[in-house]
DNA sequence: TACTGTGTTGCGTTATTTGCAACGCGGCGA
DNA sequence: TCGCCGCGTTGCAAATAACGCAACACAGTA
C-alpha cells in the first residue's frame, strides 16, 4: 500500500471514472483497473462497486478513503516538516522547455515541486525544443525538457517521462494542399510526395528523423518553409501552407488541432522519447537534484 | 512509500543492523541497503548515518520513524476497523505442516493472520512433510506447507515461500561413521559410498531426489534405516547412526544442529521449493482464501 | 441493429527488485 | 604488523511485477 496507489484511489474515488483517473496519473485505464484490484486484494474487501455503466464506493471504500486521506496527509505534513529542517533549500534553477512542454508536462511536475520546495525559484525559459540539449551543454540552463537524442552526450543524464509519436499533419480547411491530398486518399492512390509543400523543423531531432524518412522512401521533398518550434508548424499547416511533422504531444496541446488532421503514413516515424535532461555536473547541485528527484517521483512515465 | 518499506525501516531503526533486519524480513542485506537508499531518495535526505562499524538514525531519520509509526498504526487500525465490518470472518481452517515448518515458516505467517482474523480458528496438524500434498488431495486439510512436487496436481495451487537446499549431513561426534568420512576427506580420497550407512526418508520428495542422485552416481547405498519426518533423520545422524539428507531449513531449526555437520557433495541435490499449497476448490472458501492472501502478503519469499 | 463508451483480461514487453559474489573499509587477535 | 572477520555497498544476471495494447463483454443510445 504505497502513496502512489493511495493517490490513485483518492482520485478515482472522486472521479469515479477509470479512464479519467488514468489520464490524470499518466497511465492506462487497464493499469488503474489492476491497481484497484491489487488494493482490494490487500484490503481483502471490495472498495468500489463497478460495472460497465457506473462506479461507486462501497462502505469499506468510504472508510478506506478516509484512511487514504489521513495517510496522505501525514505523508505531506512529514514532507513539510523536514523541508525546513537541515537544508531548507532555496535558490534558483533554470529550466528550459518548449511551450508545449510547459503546458503539458512541466505543469504536472511543477505543482508538487512548488509544494515541496516553495523557496526554490524556477526560471522557466521556453523556446524551440530542438535547442534544449544544447542549452544544457552550454551551461545556459540546469534542466531541459526535451526529446532524447539518438546519441546522448555522456555528460548528460536523461529520464524519459513519456513517448510521443511523430505525426504527419495536413490542413483540415479547404485549400489546394488539402484538396490534393484528399483526392489521392479517396482514390486510394499513392500520395504525390514531390508535389506537396512541406513545413519542416529548421533543425533538431524531428528534422533528422524526417530527413532519414525522406531518404529511405526515396523522396525529394518540396520544402516550403523551415521554421523553429513545432508549435509554429501546426500554425502554418493549419493555415493551409502545407504538410508538417510534429510530435503528437504538440498536436493535442495545440489550440489549432481542429484546423489540421493526421495523415496515416507508412512506415511511421520513430516516436519521440520525451523527458528531462541535465548534465551530471549540474545534478550535483542539491537544488537541481531536488527538482530531478521530485519530477521523477511525481511524473509517472508511460511506455 | 509503502507499508513494507516502512516496516523495514522501523525494524532497521531498532536493530541498527542491515543483516539482522534482512533476515527478519526474509531478504538479503543488499536488498535492505537498496531499500533504505530508495526511501532516502524519496525523502530527499539521509535517514541513517552508517559506515562499516555502526548505524545510527539521523535527526530526519528520527522524524521519519515517528511518521512511519503513525502511518503503520493508521494502516493497522484501518485493517482492524474493516475486520468486523461486512464479513467478520469466523470459522475454522485446517493447516498441515511439518514440525520444522511450524517453527520456522508458519510462525511468521500466523502472527499477522491472527491479528487480522482473530475469529478464525486454525487447526494445526503436524506430521511428515511428505504427506502434505496427499492430505490436500484427500481433503483432510485445507492448506499445507510443503515442498513443491516435481509435478503438481492440476487441482492444486502452490505458492513458493522460500527455497532450501537438500544437504547431506553426517555425525559431528566421534563414531565409526564420522571417523570413516573424516579419514577419507582429509586424504582427499573419494568417499566409499557403499560402506556408509544411510538414514533416508521413507518416502516423499527428499527420498525421490536422493534415489535419483544415487542412480545418477551409480551408487547402491547401504540403507541403514528409513524414517518418516526429516527431523528424525537429524536425530539419528546426530547420534552417529549414519549419513542422512535433510533440507537446510530442517537443519538450521534443529536443536541437534551442532551434533551433525554438512558434507559437501557434488553435484548437489536440487533444492526444495518450500511453500504453501491448497486445492483450487478449497480456495473458494473465503476463510481459506483469507489465509492464503494473508500469508502471501506477509511472507516475502526469497529467491 | 450498429455504435459508442466503459471496465476488464490475455499477452508480450519493459522496468524494477532481488540475490549472489566481490569489494572496501575498519577493528581485532596473533 | 599482518591476516582475518564482520558489515554495508555495488556490479551483474535473473526473476518478479507492472504496464500498454488490443480484444472483449456489456449496457445504453441513435
Amino acid at each position: 500500500m504505497d502513496t502512489r496507489q493511495l493517490q490513485l484511489f483518492l482520485h478515482l474515488s472522486t472521479s469515479l471514472h477509470f479512464g479519467q483517473t488514468g489520464e490524470a496519473l499518466h497511465m492506462s485505464a487497464s493499469a488503474v483497473s489492476r491497481s484497484i484490484k491489487r488494493m482490494e486484494e490487500e484490503v481483502g474487501q471490495r472498495l468500489l462497486e463497478r460495472d460497465n455503466r457506473s462506479v461507486r464506493l462501497t462502505e469499506v471504500g468510504r472508510q478506506f478513503q478516509t484512511y487514504a486521506r489521513q495517510s496522505m496527509g501525514q505523508w505531506q505534513s512529514f514532507s513539510e516538516s523536514i523541508k525546513q529542517g537541515a537544508e531548507g533549500l532555496e535558490g534558483e534553477i533554470s529550466v528550459f522547455c518548449s511551450v508545449t512542454a510547459a503546458y503539458s508536462i512541466l505543469s504536472d511536475v511543477l505543482e508538487p515541486f512548488r509544494r515541496r520546495y516553495p523557496d526554490i525559484e524556477i526560471k522557466l525559459r521556453t523556446g524551440d525544443q530542438a535547442d534544449g540539449i544544447a542549452h544544457l551543454l552550454n551551461g545556459e540552463d540546469d534542466i531541459a525538457i526535451a526529446a532524447r537524442p539518438d546519441k546522448l552526450s555522456s555528460r548528460l543524464q536523461f529520464f524519459t517521462l513519456t513517448h510521443s509519436p511523430l505525426l504527419f499533419i495536413y490542413p483540415a480547411i479547404h485549400c489546394s494542399v488539402e484538396g490534393n491530398i484528399q483526392s489521392h486518399l479517396s482514390s486510394g492512390a499513392e500520395l504525390p510526395w514531390q508535389e506537396i509543400p512541406f513545413i519542416v523543423s529548421e533543425r533538431g531531432l524531428a528534422r533528422t528523423r524526417l530527413d532519414q524518412w525522406f531518404r529511405s522512401q526515396g523522396i525529394r521533398p518540396d520544402i516550403y518553409a523551415q521554421v523553429s518550434g513545432h508549435e509554429a508548424i501546426v500554425s502554418m499547416v493549419g493555415l493551409g501552407f502545407g504538410v508538417g511533422v510534429v510530435p503528437e504531444l504538440v498536436l493535442v496541446n495545440s489550440p489549432l488541432k481542429d484546423k489540421v488532421q493526421v495523415l496515416d503514413v507508412q512506415p511511421p516515424l520513430v516516436p519521440f522519447a520525451v523527458g528531462m535532461s541535465a548534465s551530471a555536473q549540474r545534478l550535483e547541485n542539491p537544488l537541481v537534484k531536488a527538482f530531478w528527484e521530485c519530477a521523477k517521483s511525481s511524473y509517472r512515465r508511460d511506455f
